[in-house]
DNA sequence: ATGGCTGAGCTACTCAGA
């Protein structure tokens, strides 16, 4: 069972770049943020070609998130969070393995910059209610799987230039600690649990040659209940499509599971 | 080096991203 993650920066002007994504890579699951569109306009006919049901929570212009599964999806959830700012961040989907069942969490974790400013407090509040909800949600000892664009820099090696992020909204200590904080109630973050030491990225700027300096960072993530760890059979961060054509600036982050 | 690029909405230019 094969799901990915992946920050498309806007579904309709990626279309082309999915679509030979999914031919080369073909998920069980695809997890998509920031689709910047409603749902009425989400290209369900071309993900069907394909073979993909899609489940979409748009919103015009900004955010947005949905899944498409070559499977149908039981339980799926457009409200898991309240959103003060009614801004479209995260949906839930059911997912049946051969034992198991996993509640299934797609998230575009709000940016928070620039600090100091209402955009950093949404951040706070926003995962302070995320957390409080996925504590409800691990009390009923349900296996659950997070995974997206948690723009969050978990540690210094997560980042090529630690110091110029370090007071940013995405690496400031307050923001790790929610991070950590997510992690404690009983997860682990698979990359990093497969990969001690190793210094990979999921995101470049587009401006400033970041891509070709390799001047990244790593803030797509999974995140899998303890209980799912012996379910892994690998994670890896896929670079090819950053360097195709009008790309993403993230890539994906693909798991597979038994 | 708080943005040099990119996308949406719209059709000139702002807002947002990280």
């Amino acid at each position: 069972m094969k799901i990915i993650s992946w920050n498309v920066n806007s579904v309709r002007a990626r279309l082309e770049n999915i679509k030979n994504y999914i031919k080369d890579s073909s998920p069980d699951v695809l997890l998509l943020q920031e689709i910047k569109t409603q749902n009425e306009n989400f290209p369900n006919d071309e993900f069907k070609k394909l073979g993909y049901i899609s489940y979409v929570f748009g919103q015009k212009s900004y955010n947005g998130v949905a899944i498409i599964s070559k499977c149908a999806l039981n339980n799926i959830n457009n409200s898991f969070i309240k959103d003060d700012l009614k801004q479209s961040r995260v949906i839930t989907a059911e997912l049946k393995l051969k034992t198991k069942t996993i509640e299934m969490i797609n998230i575009y974790v709000p940016n928070g910059n620039p600090v100091d400013t209402e955009k950093y407090e949404y951040k706070k509040e926003w995962l302070k209610r995320f957390i409080n909800n996925i504590k409800k949600k691990v009390q009923k000892n349900l296996n659950i799987l997070i995974a997206g664009d948690f723009n969050i820099i978990p540690e210094e090696i997560d980042v090529h230039d630690f110091k110029r992020y370090e007071n940013d909204a995405l690496g400031r200590l307050e923001i790790r600690k929610k991070y950590r904080e997510l992690i404690n109630l009983g997860f682990k973050d698979v990359y990093r649990l497969k990969n001690k030491a190793k210094q990979e990225y999921t995101f470049w700027d587009y401006f400033a040659g970041s891509w070709q300096k390799n001047f990244g960072m790593r803030i797509d993530h999974f995140l899998l209940s303890n209980s799912l760890i012996e379910n892994i059979k690998s994670i890896k961060i896929n670079k090819k499509p950053r360097s195709k054509e009008k790309p993403s600036d993230h890539t994906p982050i693909e798991l597979e599971i038994i």
